[in-house]
RNA sequence: GCGAGCGUAGCUCAGCGGCAGAGCACGCCCUUCACACGGGCGGGGUCACAGGUUCAAUCCCUGUCGCUCGCACCA
């Protein structure tokens, strides 16, 4: 090569450096409509859609959302490439609680109110606080899109949605105005989850246990008679129950205490009253096979205003219900001297009063859960109030069918049963908020009537009375967040409209989200799609694993432990993270990520960069030829067989490797795929292709131009394949290349739009395949003699060889050169069989091919290093030799085994035993000499 | 308590009936003209433990231990 055409520039700049390709190339795609999906498929085309799992306004990327879109993209470039017309809808959620805490937080930043206190919702009022909401919306809410824009999610940002835009609205207000009229919404007064931070109801699944530590208090209930006096037992003793609670402060709402009907210690008072300590009131002792005769002292206070399992039970009793505690989180007007008092405080006076008066026994330290709100982590009370409620009975039951008989499929499918199980146990859905930010809920409540009136727009007057608009007052209260969002593969798509779009996209391809939203989110799209689209909203649901670090901790602020996604797209490019969360998106719980894993696959990017600009260097060497008229791709198939052995080889391998890539994408075994183009790219091409080529293109003009043929259409290929994975790099390679197609009749050449590679037979040849891999195990043998004895490659020596067959001879003859210059070998030189070999001479035996390779150690190495090196070997055959006759040994085996592994195993006997002896007779003549 | 998942090389993970694999880390040799974000060679594992099924078990079954995660909670 001239020193001219060594420094000429070429394209491509000397190392993988992301920093300057990323962002122009999402500019590039994005401005020119590559995401776009069509409204209608052209005829034979298919659609495949998936809708984002919106991320909330207040939320900024973490490394979940950097695995769920880069899943979701690698699918969605790959269908696109198939041809498919492919959406992947954008959008966020209003995220109610969430959003509506921030705005508040900046609200009491901003400054102090008339009475001293900071800034709070109720100081600017409604109005103002939701137009507030509004901005900080259109401030803040933009960024986690800009960062979709960084990991280079292909998103039709054209189509992109809002949970609270005008559409969604309206969908939201015509499947509240439907559910209602069918009698599956309604408004009741029940026992619900109160958040006394939030000042607002929530659903049973926004509470969330947590480990505290308490206290088991042990209080005396007395059990006193018709004349309202204590009873007293035979031996004078004060009859009385002791009870084991650890609300102590609830008890100023019981309304009974409860023991097992069978348990005898209490028989003897069912129907008596007992004096509820402290106020005095009497309550009624009942009995209640809920009740565990195990458990303390066997006996219950029930309160059923402020417990699921009371509430039951009361109403099971006809118990009276009294509310003690108020949702200020103070004692109310029931609570008759601690009325006022904040809870905890209540507490401790509840507890000084009941020491005081004799009526504690004793306490214990005790372990036991406590429900906390998922937003704010302050203790949710249950109380009762009145709240809007989905009857979820008759939604959920198609809903569990529909995966019953595999309309819809999950993934991993143990995600099943937990589906079922929440799903045949579920309870009403409390749906409505005290909250300003979200959907207000479409009810007018008629002041001079009463009466309420659902309706999607405000009534001119009132339905039933008939009274004007004006004295009509909307429901104050807004929807769960996940209401909306339980309609989002349709609601995005134009319904209620009847658009070209929904009956193009609904049901929408895949789901693709985590499991931990499988109750919140999934199962809430699979109810409402299935009663208001009348078929499922998904066919598949692919739950991916939990993005945790590299110690298996989850991620939070709190543990520091937070790997920004950002930081590492800025350190190392959106593709080696994207490819390290695909290798590492097995179908487990966790993905574990390290940042020497994405530090590997930033490697493996510039090895890829590497490989496009060692085949632009050859480009140029050949005199940058034109393709061939057909297209590389064609005309290699037609020459395929006279292609020299290593270009028949690195085609046959792409074949395998496409169809394993495919698989993997087809599966959600992106693991797979993954690895498999690592290993093909790095393994395969780099390591062996490219080497054999270094010596093709010495050979001559022919052999030239067959391997910047095959090289050119093989990082080609492997480009396209790579594209859904690491979409940057590939397309900044891609558009180096001299050869491609525009894939549009406008001419936009574009890698993303190129079609995805198909597994072509004619292309596999396995006598190709058998040749490399023989080449490669001489090549492999001397390379080991050489490493084992550490000499430097630079030191070159002569080899020869014995042939134990004539095909063999035909072998070596052929692919000499090439074992010569891979080993390093200065001279390959063939002695007839049965000749002795020298004294000085190491023999390696092999069997596949069937050659003996004879290298004279003088001046390499001393006898006794490469004697230590062929007892190795000697004893590495020998293990193998012992396993395998020890399973010959076995008649069982040799009656039992299929025929075919026994004659395998006894011609591996032989060929091991064979080996050694020849290894065992080199080593003996090497101690000789 | 019920259910699910996981225990494989120092680390992170593949494999899931027929000789234990990868990446990183480690040791040795190489600044060879695509790449030191590199090349070559190598060391390293009773596949958690105990039984069972099988000619054959890391893989299937049963149990035990350990670690996660759901659900339900006994107040």
């Amino acid at each position: 090569m001239s020193k001219e055409q060594q420094f000429k520039p070429h394209p491509l700049g000397r190392s993988f450096e992301p920093e300057t390709f990323e962002s122009g190339i999402y500019r590039f795609w994005e401005e020119n409509g590559c995401f776009d999906a069509k409204d209608a498929c052209i005829p034979g085309q298919d659609p495949f859609c998936i809708v984002i799992p919106p991320p909330n306004i207040t939320g900024v990327l973490h490394m979940g959302h950097a695995l769920t879109n880069t899943i979701q993209d690698i699918l969605v470039r790959w269908r696109r490439m198939k041809g498919d017309n492919t959406l992947w809808l954008p959008g966020t959620d209003h995220a109610g609680i969430a959003t509506q805490i921030q705005v508040e937080k900046a609200l009491a930043q901003e400054g102090k109110n008339s009475s001293g206190q900071p800034l709070s919702r109720h100081d600017i009022g409604r109005e103002a606080f939701v137009e507030r909401t509004w901005k900080w919306k259109d401030e803040h809410g933009g960024k986690i899109k800009e960062q979709l824009r960084r990991m280079g999610s292909s998103l039709d940002w054209k189509r992109e949605r809002f949970t609270m835009d005008d559409g969604l609205s309206a969908a939201v207000r015509e499947v509240f105005v439907r559910l209602y009229d069918e009698g599956l919404i309604y408004r009741g007064e029940r026992i619900i989850n109160w958040c006394t931070r939030c000042q607002t109801a929530l659903s049973d699944l926004e509470v969330v246990p947590r480990d505290r530590k308490g206290n088991f208090w042990h209080i005396v209930y007395k059990v006193v008679g018709d004349d309202g006096k204590t009873l007293r037992r035979p031996d004078g003793t004060e009859e009385q129950i002791v009870i084991a609670t650890t609300r102590p402060e609830t008890l100023l709402g019981d309304t009974a205490v409860a023991v097992h009907p069978d348990d005898g210690r209490y028989t003897h008072l069912h129907g008596k009253q007992l004096q509820l300590p402290l106020l005095g009131r009497l309550i009624p002792l009942i009995a209640d096979a809920y009740v565990d005769k195990e458990f303390g002292s066997g006996a219950l206070k029930v309160t059923p205003a402020h417990d699921f399992n009371d509430y039951e039970i009361g109403k099971r009793h006809g118990l009276p219900i009294v509310s003690a505690m108020g949702k200020d989180g103070r004692i109310t007007s029931a609570g008759g001297p601690y009325s006022g008092l904040r809870f905890t405080v209540a507490r401790e006076r509840v507890l000084q009063d009941l020491k005081e008066g004799g009526l504690l026994v004793r306490s214990e330290d005790h372990q036991h859960k406590v429900g906390v709100c998922q937003r704010c982590e302050s203790v949710v009370e249950p109380v009762v109030s009145k709240q809007w409620f989905v009857k979820i009975q008759p939604l959920a039951g198609p809903a569990i069918k529909a995966v019953q008989d595999g309309r819809i499929v999950f993934t991993p499918q143990s995600w099943e049963k937990v589906y079922f199980e929440w799903m045949t146990n579920i309870r009403d859905w409390c749906i409505s908020r005290q909250l300003w930010w979200g959907h207000q809920i479409p009810a007018w409540y008629c002041g001079r009537c009463q009466d309420v009136a659902v309706a999607r727009t405000a009534p001119g007057k009132c339905p039933k009375c008939g009274a004007p608009g004006a004295e009509m007052r909307q429901d104050e209260d807004v929807l769960d967040t996940w209401f909306s969002s339980g309609l989002w593969p349709f609601s995005t798509l134009g319904w209620p409209g009847k658009t070209q779009a929904l009956k193009t996209f609904y049901p929408t391809s895949i789901m693709e989200t985590g499991f931990d939203i499988i109750f919140f989110w999934v199962a809430r799209m699979i109810m409402m799609g299935i009663h208001f689209m009348g078929e499922v909203p998904f066919k598949k649901v692919y739950l991916h694993a939990m993005v945790r670090d590299e110690k298996g901790e989850k991620m939070s602020k709190s543990r520091g432990n937070v790997i920004d996604p950002l930081v590492v797209i800025d350190k190392h490019g959106a593709d080696p993270l994207r490819f390290t969360l695909s290798a590492m998106s097995g179908q487990g719980r966790d993905v574990k990520l390290s940042l020497e894993r994405v530090e590997g696959y930033r490697a493996f990017c510039n090895k890829l960069w590497n490989a496009v600009k060692f085949f632009h260097l050859q480009y140029e060497a050949a005199g940058s030829p034109d393709e061939p008229r057909e297209g590389a791709g064609t005309w290699l198939q037609h020459h395929r067989v006279e292609l020299l052995e290593p270009d028949k080889w690195i085609l046959s391998r792409l074949q395998t490797l496409v169809a394993r890539v495919e698989k993997g994408l087809a599966g959600f075994e992106l693991n797979d795929s993954a690895q498999a183009l690592y290993e093909f790219t790095w393994h395969e091409l780099c390591d062996w292709y490219i080497e054999f080529s270094k010596l093709q293109i010495k050979d001559g003009v022919e052999e030239r131009k067959e391997t910047v043929i095959t090289l050119h259409h093989v990082i080609e290929t492997l480009l396209r394949l790579l594209h859904p994975f690491m979409p940057f790099v590939t397309e900044e390679l891609w558009q180096s290349l001299p050869w491609k197609k525009s894939a549009r009749p406008g001419g936009l050449v574009t890698l993303m739009l190129q079609p995805f590679p198909s597994s072509n037979g004619k292309l596999i040849q396995q006598d190709a395949e058998k040749t490399v891999c023989a080449i490669r195990t001489v090549v492999d043998a001397v390379r080991n003699f050489r490493g084992e004895n550490s000499i430097a490659p630079k030191n070159s020596f002569p080899v020869k060889y014995v042939c134990k067959s004539s095909a063999a001879s035909v072998f070596v003859r052929a692919y000499g050169h090439m074992i010569r210059d891979l080993a390093g070998i200065s001279e390959l030189v063939q002695v007839e069989d049965g000749s002795a070999a020298a004294s000085g001479d190491s023999v390696v035996p092999l069997t596949q091919p069937p050659v003996e390779l004879r290298i004279s150690i003088k001046g390499l190495v001393n006898a006794e290093e490469e004697t230590k090196r062929i007892c190795k070997e000697i004893e590495r055959i020998q293990s193998d030799l012992k396993h395998v006759r020890g399973k010959l040994a076995k008649e069982s085996f040799v009656a039992k085994a299929p025929a075919e592994l026994v004659q395998k195993e006894r011609q591996r006997e032989q060929e091991l035993a064979q080996k050694i002896s020849e290894l065992e007779q080199s080593a003996r003549r090497l101690g000789k000499g």
